[in-house]
DNA sequence: GTTAGATATGTTATCGATATCACATCGATC
DNA sequence: GATCGATGTGATATCGATAACATATCTAAC
């Protein structure tokens, strides 16, 4: 319209593909070719389109190549935070391994909540993405449906799904969690409370504490005591409000432990500031080894995740999916590596 | 070409919108209409569109929409590193703006590098984002040129460039560091050490460095030492190994700035570890406010920076102009908050 | 010197939506 | 009851690129 009233098209307008190949005097085809790698265009005719693509200041718009080549290079990643260090871990991995690939990141937060990851999951369908990655296993059923009928492969990532979509990269958190109560059932430790969030919103979060009530029975010890405070994901200052009150209703309580190192931090802190020596009055553990966890004083014990190779292998498998093609293996599920890291603080 | 091969059109692929208005039995321009708000199509009409649309699991495809009407609906903003709380929490504070206006982000991460941030901002106007938002004022020269000729808004955040390309939203580093330096003086400390990255990589570490010397000029104060150590941003680890070798080299110094609170939290609990009385021995200082520096043991004292607020005030910057037309003011800037907030480590 | 096969380039027809204009219908107003 | 404006819907052209096929040119082998 605003071109077809100028007398001097391309004039005010962005260029495109055709007015780059007037230039070079070429076809538009032929550009199409030059600016795509592998495909074979003359040295001289290559040249001739990069100068006239740099005297224009031309730049190729992908959504209208993507129409025509049914192919987006986009990618969905879509997890809860990404102000959570872990969570910012794993974004980067995927965004690393993507790098070379072409394929770019739309990234999403859902705030813990399934709600808003349905409605991210929809959004992001509508770029029609080659592949989405996903943070857990719990979801709407209408995010289901649409996940199943987007036809494209879906990777869900940080725990084991009852019911995966299709790929899963990640680990049983409630194993983590129950190695990291025998680890320190071994030191001696028998009196152990546990701090997390109030809510079940936080999955992953939920399956730690099953996995610590499971541990516990298992050894036989004393019942575990247990301590919600606080909308997951909890913050620092949230974890030092936790252990007061975990105090004050069991004072005995030897290890406590963390449903993440930054509750675990703010537990640390806490008990410094009232004078208690940690670990002598009591241990304090927490998980996802952040950076916080290793570098305070006392360092606090934890459990390692491998956030960033979740990541990786994650965004590894779904590149292998969408080149495969046809030949898509079926259903896969990688374990991915954690390890309990023992500090001062235990 | 798949889709005319088959008999049955539609019966694999994806619905398009052509087969929701065959289901609807009314044109795909009515489809088009009821799938947009604010557009006028009578109640029954709707009903039957959504019907079909959910007998479906249709999905719009947002590429092909875009191209028509010549609005992305994407904006793109670039960050040195997600991996760093204060960027992460810009990148929420432009998403949460973003949510109610149905624009959709675009992430990249420079790993605080002029090129890589050229090749992002590339990558990006590929998508014909409708607005891009950056880290600072330090562009490569080609970088400089596309976003001109990119003909949508620019919002520089986090600086005061000295040249700015359009918009800016952001606060003076080295004020903010020459006002730390001035407000621990007026407590009596006159020996200053500086902690930083080694390169100018990262432009506002520079800043601050800069604001950090400029202060001890201006106070007529015995030079500041300079410890530069690891490639920025500089990690808790770091910050500790910098701390030892400031005292290794100027045992008499009496308070340590730091670039970050990272470093900062990392020279502290090093100081710790090594028995050092905080601030008695030697007082630490950091910048940025992470959630760690207010609830680490002792607090550290820091520059509190709006890194929500910078975002969402970008981004409120840009839907103006995106949505303002041509009606587009010149350029502005926007200061954003800043102070000290001291805590026990001085 | 002819031909097969590789290489380089052009032509045409889409991809799936929306802008724009045209048209039909309806109620209100005089 | 004729006219006008508001409202709802459809037909058509197009956004800017690329797939697929066609064609031209070149190289090497005999």
């Amino acid at each position: 319209m605003g071109r077809a009233a100028s007398p001097r098209p391309g004039e005010n307008q962005a260029p495109t593909m055709a007015d780059v190949a007037e230039r070079a005097g070429v076809s538009a085809m032929t550009v199409s070719r030059a600016l795509k790698e592998g495909s074979r265009v003359s040295k001289a005719t290559r040249e001739k389109i990069m100068a006239a693509v740099n005297e224009l200041g031309y730049v190729l718009d992908q959504s209208a190549g993507s129409l025509s080549s049914r192919k987006t290079g986009f990618v969905a990643a879509i997890v809860p935070s990404i102000n959570n260090s872990n969570f910012a871990d794993t974004a980067r991995g995927i965004t690393d391994e993507l790098e070379s690939t072409g394929l770019q990141l739309l990234l999403g937060y859902t705030d813990y909540t399934v709600e808003k990851e349905e409605r991210l999951i929809e959004a992001m369908l509508r770029r029609r993405p080659e592949g989405i990655i996903l943070t857990g296993g719990a979801h709407t059923d209408r995010a289901r449906r649409l996940l199943e009928s987007a036809g494209i492969p879906v990777v869900e990532t940080w725990e084991l799904p009852a019911k995966p979509i299709d790929q899963v990269v990640g680990f049983s958190n409630e194993e983590a969690m129950g190695l990291l109560v025998k680890t320190l059932a071994r030191k001696g430790y028998r009196k152990f409370g546990y701090i997390g969030g109030t809510t079940s919103r936080d999955t992953r979060g939920s399956q730690r504490r099953e996995g610590f009530v499971r541990a516990i029975e298992e050894l036989g010890l004393p019942p575990g005591r247990l301590v919600s405070f606080g909308v997951p994901p909890i913050s620092i200052e949230q974890g030092g409000q936790a252990v007061v009150s975990m105090l004050e209703r069991w004072p005995d309580t030897e290890a406590v432990l963390c449903v993440s190192d930054l509750s675990a931090f703010g537990a640390l802190m806490e008990c410094k500031r009232r004078g208690m020596r940690v670990p002598q009055d009591i241990a304090i553990a927490g998980f996802g080894d952040y950076e916080v966890a290793a570098f305070c004083h006392p360092g606090i014990t934890t459990v390692n995740v491998d956030c960033y190779g979740i990541g990786r292998e994650a965004a590894r498998r779904l590149i292998q999916l969408i080149r495969g093609g046809e030949k898509q293996r079926g259903q896969e599920i990688v374990l991915t590596s954690y390890r309990i890291v023992e500090r001062e603080s235990t």
